[in-house]
DNA sequence: ATGGTCCTATACCAGTTAGTCCAGTACCGA
DNA sequence: TCGGTACTGGACTAACTGGTATAGGACCAT
């Protein structure tokens, strides 16, 4: 016998099946009842080296399905409402965020109509400046009322993704973007801050956020690095 | 397989497609046993995902006829997509075309492995400027593989709508696309094609675009001005 | 002896799958 | 008009899945 633990052991041997291509991309493992005999070890210690093969991203598990090996492909990405942080994260890079103003003010005539909200009413506008692995690539400005919002005024929105923060603490949750992308060029200002050259192209994104029954609750308007950022959807035509 | 149960995800998974406007309203969904393998769920579980769509008015079901989409569901208006010629008559403007080039060349690597063809195989490239009201707006650069739509190659596509022509006579019907939106920078000659200064503001559409049972059929490169054009879409965020 | 850790074995549950059979519908050619 | 055929959703079953909880055995340091 080698070393280590039974569960280390199973979780080796099963990492060596997946390496040598053993269960191809897509497919389903066997049951965990069989699995176990297979390795000789019980369901139990063989669920530890899954759970620790899932933790890696290695296998994804579903409930009364299966084990499944991911499909390298990330297949169709829909039009789907993917934060900053998660698309980070989804790539494998560390996302970060300077707050550079969180503050409470008198909403505008614009805001006050995209939010419905009274003009002059108090709004939060946060401004931050994005970046993955420490590269400035967005700064981005959200205007949401204070009234639904107040806790985010002390919120920490270093690290925390705005709609996770949104979630937990204020109990909003998105559930539809109205997005709207132009190509612009960046003045003097935003390209000290993304560091880039002064008219260098920026992809500027507004957004307005809406709760599942159709209260907007979120104004954001994002600017890109053009050379840093691209947006992906999929588009149906009716028939 | 994120989280939760199959038939939750099955059922997110066709609310997601319903709201985009996957299916158009009034259209019949695609058979329980095909929908249920596009889905990767067994019919069964589809069937749990249908009755919880019927019991919220998404869906309605007719015994052996099929699944459909309510005509009078006036949601918000999806991203759906759109041909420029038709977002130009939307807006009380008259679209307009020149054709720069209309040949038959061997495709590159790149557009082989994105057509699903052969590498060299003939290809149609079709460029066009296009514009609203005789100023132009669009530098439009299309790509088809002759084999399917040799027709493209007589056509007269300064009034047309591409769409429409490839429908009527290739009989090919576009159903979804795959967009890619980037912000660049006008080189020397395309600011010379849309009449703005090298160096302005761009924005970059790449498209592939597929038939309904996921055949790739076109490749399309959009080079808008980014003073003249914007995108819009509905983004959803997955539950 | 004690308590902790790792492992095995067993059992039950709710969700899922693949399969079968059925009756109703739509369409097409004779 | 008739009949054949292919497809539809409806209903059901048996086998299987992971999720969870339980109890007990083996080993080890204290």
């Amino acid at each position: 016998m080698t070393t280590g633990t039974a569960s280390t052991q199973a979780y080796e041997q099963l990492t060596r099946d997946l390496t040598v291509g053993r269960y191809a991309p897509g497919a389903r493992l066997p049951g965990e009842r069989d699995l176990a005999a297979q390795l000789g070890v019980s369901r139990a210690t063989l669920r530890l080296a899954l759970g620790r093969l899932e933790s890696e991203g290695v296998l994804q598990r579903s409930a009364q399905r299966g084990w499944f090996v991911p499909t390298q492909v990330l297949s169709e990405p829909p039009s789907t409402l993917q934060s900053f942080t998660e698309m980070a994260r989804a790539r494998g890079l560390r996302p970060t965020a300077r707050v550079m103003r969180q503050e409470v003010r008198p909403a505008s005539m614009d805001e006050a109509a995209k939010l419905r909200i009274a003009p002059a009413a108090p709004v939060i506008e946060i401004d931050r400046l994005r970046g993955m692995d420490g590269t400035p690539v967005c700064f981005d400005v959200v205007v949401l009322p204070s009234a639904r919002a107040a806790a985010l005024l002390g919120a920490d929105l270093t690290d925390a993704s705005l709609y996770d923060v949104l979630r937990q603490t204020c109990g909003i949750e998105v559930h539809r973007s109205a997005y709207t992308l132009m190509a612009e060029s960046a003045d003097a200002e935003l390209a000290r801050l993304l560091g880039i050259t002064a008219g260098a192209p920026v992809l500027v994104g507004d957004e307005v956020a809406y709760t599942s029954d159709g209260t907007p609750v979120l104004i954001g308007h994002n600017k890109y690095r053009g050379d840093a950022y691209r947006f992906e959807a999929d588009l149906f035509r009716r028939a």
